[in-house]
RNA sequence: UGUCCCGUGGUGUAAUGGCAACACUGCAGAUUUUGAUUCUGCCUUUCUAGGUUCGAGUCCUAGCGGGACAACCA
């Protein structure tokens, strides 16, 4: 009856400190950069942090970790926000790294006045020279020995903006000869004269992230501080701050980053493909950004899905993006209602049927939905169906229409073909068809077998709409692996747009946002730069194709 | 040639010392007024070598392979 889900390893994690007593409920938090937009790898970090809280009973923050002015705005602040709500997720309070700023401040001067913390004069290649290399220890600063008097009247000198920019730095007094190097006495404090999104111009000085993450997530009593894999060498340093300033103790844990195939996760990159306008923008469909894959037509539902799919681990993963794609399919088949739209149009006229006359013809709007109801497509003499869909000399197992053959058009008619007219240079410019006026849809008594059933539209109510059909952003699957300019895998062919198709006139309604299949060509919703006089759609992801 | 993390089907993730399983992909077939959906079946798995144990994917050791670490980024 009950159904044992087996829990991933921070669940079980959590489950043993409940148990334990160690903790009475649960805190995490998600912890963005502003420098940036939310991309699917976030996703998987919402939704786990998240999750965590919801299964456990706990709290989750959002925290931005808004330490280095030069890179951060709040633009990218808002942005995240309204991404996250999107995915689904309400955070209990709203924090700033930067609102800790005085506090981190008097942390610092406890470690000065510890004997932890030095005040250092040399530049940063200097400290680079020094620090050693994995494989060899660094050496100490000449600075390293400053009396406590000094280090703490220089640290004061550095925030009262008497220094300049790089000519000084708080560093960690640790151990230069340490094998991780984020021990060999790391900077904390660095001077910037910059503009802060929040703080203004009050500090000149700034935390580094080591200084103000497990700091902040003390202050916030965050009892399971989750990040990825890349940061297991800063628990060390994470917990000797910890220690040192002797706070809560919040604790880290690690799990894989989400890659997927064909895809670049990184903000640096992405920024880099907006800026140089490779893409339309942060919410350009092709991003893998949360507002790109918003404009695209995927829903929260389906990412949500998505992420419990993939699971929780350590090791390396690259998931292919298919899974994405079919967990979008997945719910999409059940809330997207059907609509029937002709790209690349044939036109067939029923030469039995009369002019003039239009029948309107019931048709599901999605049975795959609980009371999905129906609506009526005009049907008339002139109709537009799909190129494909004819075939002069069809192979063996086509079966839509070919001459002397027959198809059923969805919720309309039988329909088979008389004769077909070319264009002197021998193009089919139409095809000439009689219906069988028995074979009404849900009124069949023709006692006709036909295999193929299409997809039209009345040429004469037909609206006239753009479709933009997406393809990968990059021809690489492990985009993790190439060695060359990123860019160069860019795929030429991931936009293609198709300026004049014929959709059923019931699109004519649809507001930026909605979600539908239409039938036979793929999922897509209208874009936000659709109007009533000029329809735009997104292909959201093409149906699964057996053919 | 250091430290740390990680090695289970093609891709992910489970199995918590006791019959290696689930999903995706792929391939067949059934149903279908969407070549969609749905349903059925099939293919394919514990990096290597030792050790502990009645019994090892799981514990230990070594090797091999992959990843991370030398920003005043996070």
């Amino acid at each position: 009856m009950t159904e044992e889900k087996s829990l991933n390893f921070i669940e079980e994690i959590v489950e043993a400190d409940l148990a334990a007593g160690k903790h009475k409920t649960i805190a995490t938090r998600f912890p963005p950069e502003p420098n940036g937009y939310l991309h699917l790898g976030h996703a998987k970090s919402i939704c786990l942090n998240f999750g965590l809280a919801l299964k456990y009973g706990g709290k989750t923050n959002l925290r931005f970790d808004d330490t280095n002015p030069v890179t951060e705005e709040v633009e990218y602040v808002e942005n995240i926000k309204q991404d996250v709500q999107w995915l689904g997720f309400q955070w209990s309070e709203e924090l700033y790294a930067s609102d800790y700023f005085p506090q981190l401040y008097e942390f610092a001067v406890k470690l000065i006045k510890k004997g932890l913390a030095y005040v250092d004069d040399s530049t940063s290649e200097e400290m680079a020279e020094q620090k050693g290399t994995p494989t060899t220890p660094g050496i100490n600063s000449l600075y390293r020995n400053r009396s406590i008097e000094e280090n703490l009247k220089l640290f004061q000198e550095m925030k009262d903006g008497k220094h300049v920019d790089g000519s000084k730095v708080l560093r960690a007094k640790i151990d230069m000869g340490h094998v991780n190097m984020l021990m060999r006495d790391p900077v904390l404090y660095r001077i910037k004269h910059a503009h802060h999104h929040r703080t203004g111009d009050a500090w000149c000085i700034y935390p580094m992230y080591d200084f103000a993450h497990g700091q902040s997530d003390s202050i916030e009593q965050i009892t399971h501080s989750i990040c990825t894999l890349e940061f297991v060498p800063h628990r060390e340093l994470y917990n000797w701050c910890i220690e040192k300033l002797e706070i809560y103790p919040s604790r880290q844990y690690e799990f894989a980053r989400l890659n997927m195939t064909y895809t670049m996760m990184s903000k640096r990159k992405l920024l880099q493909l907006v800026n140089e306008n490779l893409v339309s923008g942060w919410d350009d469909p092709r991003m893998p950004t949360l507002s790109g894959v918003r404009r695209r037509g995927y829903t929260p539902e389906a990412l949500r899905e998505f992420c419990e799919k993939i699971g929780v681990a350590k090791r390396d993963n690259l998931i292919d993006i298919g899974l994405l794609e079919f967990c979008v399919r997945e719910q999409l088949n059940k809330i997207a209602e059907r609509r029937m739209v002709v790209f690349d149009p044939l036109k067939v006229v029923i030469t039995n049927y009369p002019e003039g006359k239009t029948e309107w013809m019931p048709t599901e709007n999605n049975t795959e939905a609980e009371n999905g109801g129906i609506r009526e497509m005009p049907f008339s003499r002139e109709l537009w169906i799909e190129q494909e869909d004819f075939m002069e000399n069809p192979p063996k197992k086509y079966f839509r229409l070919s001459p002397g053959g027959m198809v059923r058009l969805k919720s309309g008619f039988i329909i088979k073909c008389d004769e077909v007219i070319k264009e002197s240079n021998g193009r089919v410019a139409e095809l000439r068809c009689s219906y069988i006026p028995e074979s009404r849809s849900g009124h069949d008594t023709s006692g006709l077998h036909v295999k193929g059933v299409i997809h039209w539209v009345s040429a004469h109510h037909a609206k006239e709409a753009e479709v933009r059909l997406y393809d990968r952003l990059f021809t690489t699957e492990d985009m993790n692996a190439i060695d060359d300019d990123f860019k160069n895998h860019l795929n030429p062919n991931s936009l293609k747009v198709i300026r004049k198709v014929f959709a059923e006139p019931e699109l004519a309604k649809s507001k930026p946002g909605d979600k539908f299949q239409f039938l036979r060509m793929g999922y897509f919703c209208t874009d936000q730069d659709s109007t009533k006089e000029k329809l735009v759609f997104n292909r959201t992801v093409t149906l699964r194709d057996s053919k």
